[in-house]
DNA sequence: TGCCAGGCCGGGT
DNA sequence: ACCCGGCATGGC
């Protein structure tokens, strides 16, 4: 039985590798995650929910132009002017607040001090991490794997959407049984997250988008 | 012109 | 335990 089982994910996870060297063969090592710093990268996070990462980058040029971009301007900075700040991320009242409970949280717990924060250990940082108002796992996980480099797996909707597509997985699949789905067969390596997830959206983005049927051009095909 | 984008929360069944 | 509406801008 533990046999059978332990073939099932021995044979899984060499789909799931077939997978990664097509991606990377076709796209290529893409350099994630674009940002200039572990703080940047949260904030992104943070911003990136629901939203193009376009109208991302332009609220984070604004916060950087304005000086925002480090943990304690941030949390020194009144809401209205992080709402304003990051208009154009949408939900930017929502979002303000988010980064400001992330913030609080910084302050709080880790004495504002990233570095120290990122000394904790994975599990328990990412529960803690679970605990701030807006950060749900996607973004807990972003937070873990491209500002602390622990290797936790990112699931998006683009690692569902191709996931599903190709039907590797049920539709009732939760974001755990995902997660748990590439950590228990793939290797527990912080690079390979890294890029696996990067190469996820890359090919979500050009072929596999909502109301786009499966293309035959898609290197996964 | 609508639909969609690298989610998450709170309230309702 | 799910399901849904709200949040909101900018690009195609």
């Amino acid at each position: 039985m533990a046999v059978q089982r332990d073939l099932e994910n021995n044979k899984i996870g060499n789909t799931l590798n077939k997978i990664y060297d097509k991606l990377l063969g076709a796209f290529g090592p893409q350099e994630w995650w674009p940002a200039e710093s572990g703080f940047e990268v949260i904030v992104g996070a943070i911003l990136t929910q629901n939203t193009a990462w376009g109208n991302v980058e332009k609220a984070i040029a604004v916060l950087r132009e304005r000086n925002l971009l480090t943990p304690s301007a941030l949390h020194e900075a009144p809401l209205e002017v992080l709402a304003e700040s990051v208009r154009s991320s949408g939900c930017y009242n929502l979002k303000a607040a988010r980064l400001k409970a992330f913030s609080d949280f910084l302050n709080c717990r880790h004495g504002g001090d990233l570095d120290e924060m990122f000394r904790r250990d994975g599990e328990s940082l990412r529960r803690e991490l679970l605990s701030v108002k807006g950060i749900g796992e996607e973004t807990a996980d972003a937070i873990l794997l491209y500002a602390g480099r622990y290797p936790t797996f990112v699931v998006d909707a683009y690692t569902r959407r191709v996931l599903l597509r190709h039907q590797l997985i049920p539709s009732h699949a939760g974001y755990g049984d995902i997660r748990h789905f590439f950590m228990s067969t793939l290797a527990r390596d912080e690079g390979l997250y890294n890029e696996y997830h990067a190469l996820f959206v890359k090919v979500g983005k050009e072929f596999c988008r909502r109301r786009v049927p499966l293309c035959g051009s898609c290197p996964l095909m």
